[in-house]
DNA sequence: CGTTGTGTTGATATTAATCAACAAGTGTGG
DNA sequence: CCACACTTGTTGATTAATATCAACACAACG
């Protein structure tokens, strides 16, 4: 079954827009729950910033004054225990939505992984958004269930899998993300490109960067996977893959 | 700084509504967010359901038919491995909501720790709600919203705490919950009550019985707290156990 | 070239899990 | 009222998984 997947919403101001290679609409403009013309009345409320490879822009316990969709490139969000210990919290792709929290300080960080987009917006405009577009607090508080999904099962790994069934989770995981377009081969890529640390990895699984080395050259070892460079892994077997992420064998 | 908190939005039809003795407002009506004579229309449309300990009201992977309000008890919500690995996710109390998924199957399972009451609706009487409402749509995004900062906590917790910092971390997140009504002494409550067992706390802490049993007498005896009985603990040293919830000492 | 960041691999340490025994409380039925 | 099973919780001995400490390989970069 490959589920209907919803297209990402990307909120670009409209001097930064280009049109798309492979969308039928403008890239800038890729939402299902609000007419184009609102959306460029929408996008015309917010700035479009780069943010380069490793660099912060949300920094946790700051005032939340910012709201932020991902428009292009990939951030981790994080947490920090006092004595530097870090748990990446997830990885922010196009479409992504930042720093919805209703408290005044951000409860997380976020860090560029590689050279990113985002488009930004006062929180008090977010809110005047939300008023003017019905239809866009919905798609949020979609987008926001979601994500409480995916906390849930992320919560499950860190809890009670082992080192090689979270690895095997997360590569899966990463192989259903749709790089750029929705419309895709069926749910699958084999080649899942890794813009992200080993050191990042381990953050995110709750690991230690030399388990998580040790336990992909085993999953190497075993014929699941292979490892061209740094940064791409190919699922040579993703039904065993997947076996092992869902805790079987 | 005590936080202001918004009330528990308790739904519950009128038929089961007792007046409450400490709240200005009735209790199945408290939400800041809706009109009272539409909150009645509203519960209306519902349908109250009690469920005793031990029972399953929400199984993980059924159709997601309905979406529930906590309007009285705990549930705890949890995702289960095929080999039988249970992680909880969180606890439901009153004025939680559970079922938001957008997706057609539910995500976890939801069980009673005790006597609880739930409200029932249907999904599409939630979207009619929500369509009438949108102000409860607003609502519903504060709460995902902040169930979502609660998962990130709870991430940071399984995926690089200790086992003594996840029962610190625990019995201080325990001791903010209001009990009943919001206002309270300033945020403190000095004997937690737990109505779930130590399997419970295990498997939402991603720990052992064994490793929590053990870890509760060293906190006993390190003068952190007392353990009068089973289901209540007294924070004898609220400060210090803070101190170890966060990771530090 | 050295330097730095990133990744791999090996040896050892440590935390928490597992295996096991037992204690305390609860409910049942004789 | 007491024997019994059953559930829940505690504590001890041992094991296993992963962290830690350490060395080294390799690429990118000034």
């Amino acid at each position: 079954m490959v589920a209907v997947r919803a297209r990402p919403i990307v909120l670009e101001p409209l001097a930064a827009a280009e049109p798309c290679a492979h969308c039928d609409a403008r890239s800038y403009s890729v939402c299902n729950a609000i007419e184009i013309k609102d959306l460029e009345r929408l996008a015309a409320m917010a700035v479009s910033i780069s943010v380069e490879p490793g660099r912060s822009f949300i920094v946790e316990g700051d005032p939340a004054e910012h709201f932020f969709n991902v428009t292009a490139g990939t951030a981790k969000l994080f947490k920090l225990l006092p004595d530097g210990r870090r748990q990446i919290t997830g990885f922010a792709g196009t479409g992504h939505f930042l720093g919805l929290a209703v408290s005044s300080v951000y409860a997380f960080g976020a860090e560029a992984v590689d050279p990113m987009r985002v488009c930004r917006f006062s929180r008090p405009k977010l809110r005047a958004m939300l008023d003017d577009f019905p239809a866009m607090e919905t798609r949020l508080l979609e987008v926001a269930s979601n994500e409480l999904v995916a906390a849930q099962e992320q919560m499950l790994l860190l809890g009670r899998k082992t080192a090689r069934e979270r690895l095997a989770s997360f590569l899966i995981a990463r192989a259903s993300i749709p790089t750029h377009c929705v419309a895709q081969a069926p749910g699958m890529a084999r080649t899942v490109t890794l813009p992200m640390t080993r050191g990042d990895i381990a953050d995110y699984l709750g690991l230690t960067i030399e388990t998580v080395s040790r336990t992909l050259t085993r999953l190497k070892a075993d014929g699941l996977i292979e490892i061209p460079s740094n940064g791409a892994i190919v699922l040579r077997d993703r039904a065993a893959l997947e076996s092992v992420a869902g805790g079987l064998d």
